[in-house]
DNA sequence: AGCACGCCGACT
DNA sequence: GTCGGCGTGCTC
């Protein structure tokens, strides 16, 4: 009982290095408290922050090559067993070394050797630390200060300034904690009260067995699916557990936070995103990790983040692709948090209008529990009328049918908001020789170049590789001097309507105009004071946010994604028209949602003017079902790059033979040119592989990596992808 | 992935 | 005679 833990020599650290294996290093005094402790350990020729994942008291290196640790950081908390568990599960799952894993999930600051928390924006008083200010002797002059001014509520640093050494005392016996902000002017309005479609959904996983159990809040947009989530959060923080919401953008995340903050004023509410400065995020980070925070609301990154007293997981918008990382560890931020959920025996939910076909399938095949909220939750606010525009006998001119242009008179004229979406920034997409046909394109990608119009003139841009150009005066393969912008984007539509309603007051949103930090924020203010009447925006105006003077969206160009090659395509473009659909007409004014097709015959449109998420689910399921595609097999694809086709194509033909004996259940396609065949100069290829079963093609690709990473790659970059979302 | 070592062309 | 090109190999 007394007697010292052995002393463990030799301690086993995962690095951040491509080499799937942990490394060695001799720590005398280390012990099993130390493990998912940081480490900086010297490697290779310089020194390098790990994590400590284990304890051996042999290791196969031999003596003379084991190097001793240079420190172990004991003075934070270290990444506890299940984070070390669900970093295992991830690298396992999605392909990628222990080591990467692990130190991709740790806030950046953590991976310099000298890094300072963010000093929090306020402090406040801890329950004991009202009780200790009753018992203060009177001479205790500083203290009676600080408990004076903390007692008024949380004060900033900036407030107690000559309170320094006090307040450092106070916080070291937990009198005092961090408070994110200042409590705003305390609302204290009643919550709303409940639709029965809400009270049904809130009291069944209420009143569920505790423990795991994953959950499809199926709700319309408007349904109030976000004051459902808040009567499930009361209660897990009631019971003093911690909550962690998820949200997919970081744009979204101000307005949840504040509407957070303010049902729960007197909780601690972080939100993580990468947005934040680095030292803020430790912060937020460390709150978390120490049990400090009850609520946590973060992008896909805060999957990660320990979380000592987790008791629920809410993925609002669970449909979002951005849950899904494009590069390192190309994770599904829902699909982790189900495994985590399940991991820590508590309950997840899901929240969507327009839930992923993979998540859908889920529900209908009793994996989740599916809960729907069919109406708004105003009873005043009926769903958004949807009508579509046949622009084969209404013709758009200059992208605006006849219809669009009425309904956007008479909308102004009644003084309320309009919406025109179209999903391309720039000015048109494309630059088009009238004598000859030619199209501007890219010298280093397979894309057009974008026309974008800059303060004075114009600029060719690729989309694809950032490259901006002139536009040249006259036809590079022709000579011919009619070179014009061809067809449309959302500067030009702006022009359009600018000339269209002279006395309107018009708002671009898209990527360029919110570039700069806060400038979207400025925009949504802009809006909610009714300084705005028409905007243009791409799906950054598409997502969750609540516009209540908006009745009219008009959508122009969406037949566009009808053509594309990638089978997922109509199910984002189905979840992207609901979304945007359902900004028109909240508060009591009815909806009108005009859009502007070729093909108003399209299933996908008819499905969409019924509101009928569930029958385009079944026929896309079925489609889905005869084609062999997800959700009914599961892939993974292996995307090789080089500096011509052939290098590319020849890696992935090997690549293929090497796992051909394997393969088992496992198909292995034959290679193929990506769909953007050339980007930067690399020419890129892919090999798709599938099975029915999972399982199966796990266990395949654990071995097919194994074997590819030991060979020489020269010239050629290489990834793999297990349940990618584009193609 | 870094980062150094290593062996062949144009420069003070 | 050297500086440096990036090929190849290692990291406890």
């Amino acid at each position: 009982m007394t007697s010292p833990e052995p002393l463990a020599a030799i301690i086993q650290v995962a690095l951040n290095t491509p080499l799937d294996r942990l490394f060695d290093y001799l720590a005398p005094g280390a012990t099993e408290a130390d493990i998912g402790r940081r480490v900086w350990v010297p490697f290779g020729h310089r020194s390098q922050a790990g994590v400590i994942i284990g304890l051996v008291e042999h290791s196969a290196v031999p003596e003379g090559q084991m190097k001793p640790a240079t420190e172990i950081d004991r003075g934070l908390p270290p990444l506890p067993d299940d984070i070390l568990q669900l970093a295992r599960f991830a690298a396992t799952y999605y392909q990628q070394p222990l080591g990467a894993t692990l130190l991709s999930l740790l806030p950046p600051a953590l991976k310099r050797q000298r890094f300072r928390p963010a000093a929090p924006g306020a402090y406040r008083l801890t329950e004991a630390g009202d009780a200790h200010c009753q018992t203060l002797p009177a001479r205790a002059t500083a203290q009676q200060r600080l408990a004076a001014l903390l007692r008024q509520g949380p004060a900033t640093p900036a407030d107690l300034a000559d309170l320094r050494a006090p307040l450092r005392d106070w916080l070291r016996r937990g009198y005092v904690e961090p408070a994110e902000r200042l409590a705003g002017p305390s609302r204290t309005d009643a919550p709303p009260t409940l639709t029965p479609a809400q009270r049904y959904a809130t009291e069944t996983i209420l009143a569920a067995d505790p423990g795991f159990a994953a959950w499809l809040l199926h709700g319309v947009t408007g349904s109030g699916k976000t004051e459902v989530y808040l009567r499930l959060i009361e209660r897990t923080l009631a019971r003093g557990e911690q909550a962690l919401v998820l949200a997919p953008e970081i744009h979204l995340t101000p307005q949840l936070t504040e509407r957070f903050q303010q049902r729960f004023p007197d909780k601690r509410l972080v939100s993580l995103h990468s947005g934040l400065a680095d030292g803020e995020r430790l912060a937020g980070w460390l709150a978390c990790a120490e049990g400090h925070a009850d609520l946590v609301l973060g992008t896909r990154l805060s999957v990660f983040t320990p979380l000592p007293r987790l008791g629920l997981i809410l993925v609002d918008e669970e449909h979002d692709t951005s849950y899904k990382q494009m590069d390192g560890l190309r994770y599904h931020a829902r699909d982790v948090a189900v495994w985590r959920a399940r991991q820590r025996g508590v309950p997840i939910i899901l929240g969507s209008a327009t839930p992923a076909l993979e998540t859908w399938r889920n529900a209908q095949t009793d994996r989740y529990h599916l809960l729907s909220l069919p109406e708004r939750a105003h009873a005043e606010a009926s769903l958004p009328e949807i009508q579509l525009v046949d622009t084969r006998t209404d013709r758009a001119r200059q992208g605006l049918s006849s219809a669009l242009t009425e309904a956007l008179h008479a909308t102004l004229a009644r003084g309320e908001q309009s919406l025109v979406f179209i999903n391309r920034r720039g000015f048109a997409p494309t630059l088009y020789c009238q004598q000859c046909g030619h199209i501007s394109t890219c010298p280093r990608c397979s894309a057009n170049l974008v026309v974008h119009r800059l303060r004075h003139g114009f600029q060719l841009r690729c989309h694809h590789c950032g490259l901006a150009s002139r536009p040249p005066e006259t036809c590079p393969d022709c000579g011919g001097m009619d070179l014009r912008p061809f067809g449309q984007g959302t500067q030009k539509l702006e022009d359009t309507l600018t000339e269209a309603f002279p006395e309107a007051r018009i708002l671009r949103i898209d990527r360029d105009t919110t570039l700069r930090k806060g400038a979207f924020a400025e925009m949504r203010e802009a809006i909610a004071a009714r300084e705005i009447d028409i905007l243009v925006g791409t799906q950054i105006v598409a997502k969750g946010h609540d516009f209540p003077h908006l009745t009219l969206v008009g959508v122009v160009g969406a037949d566009q994604a009808l053509m594309s090659a990638d089978f997922r395509a109509s199910e984002r473009l189905f979840a992207q028209l609901m979304q945007v659909a359902g900004r028109a007409g909240r508060a009591g004014q009815p909806g009108r949602v005009l859009i502007q097709t070729d093909y108003p015959h399209h299933p996908l449109y008819a499905a969409l003017v019924a509101h009928d998420y569930p029958g385009f689910a079944k026929r896309t399921l079925k489609e889905r079902r005869e084609a062999e595609f997800p959700p009914y097999v599961h892939q993974a694809i292996l995307r090789a790059e080089a500096r011509n086709m052939a290098e590319a194509m020849a890696f992935l033909d090997d690549a293929r033979n090497l796992g051909l004996p394997s393969a088992g259940p496992v198909v292995l396609y034959d290679p193929v040119p990506a769909i953007m065949t050339r980007v930067s100069n690399w020419e890129r290829a892919q090999l798709l592989v599938q099975s029915r079963s999972r399982q199966a093609l796990q266990a395949f690709l654990s071995d097919w990596i194994t074997g590819l990473r030991a060979r020489p790659a020269r010239q050629i970059r290489w990834h793999l992808d297990v349940d990618p979302l584009d193609f």
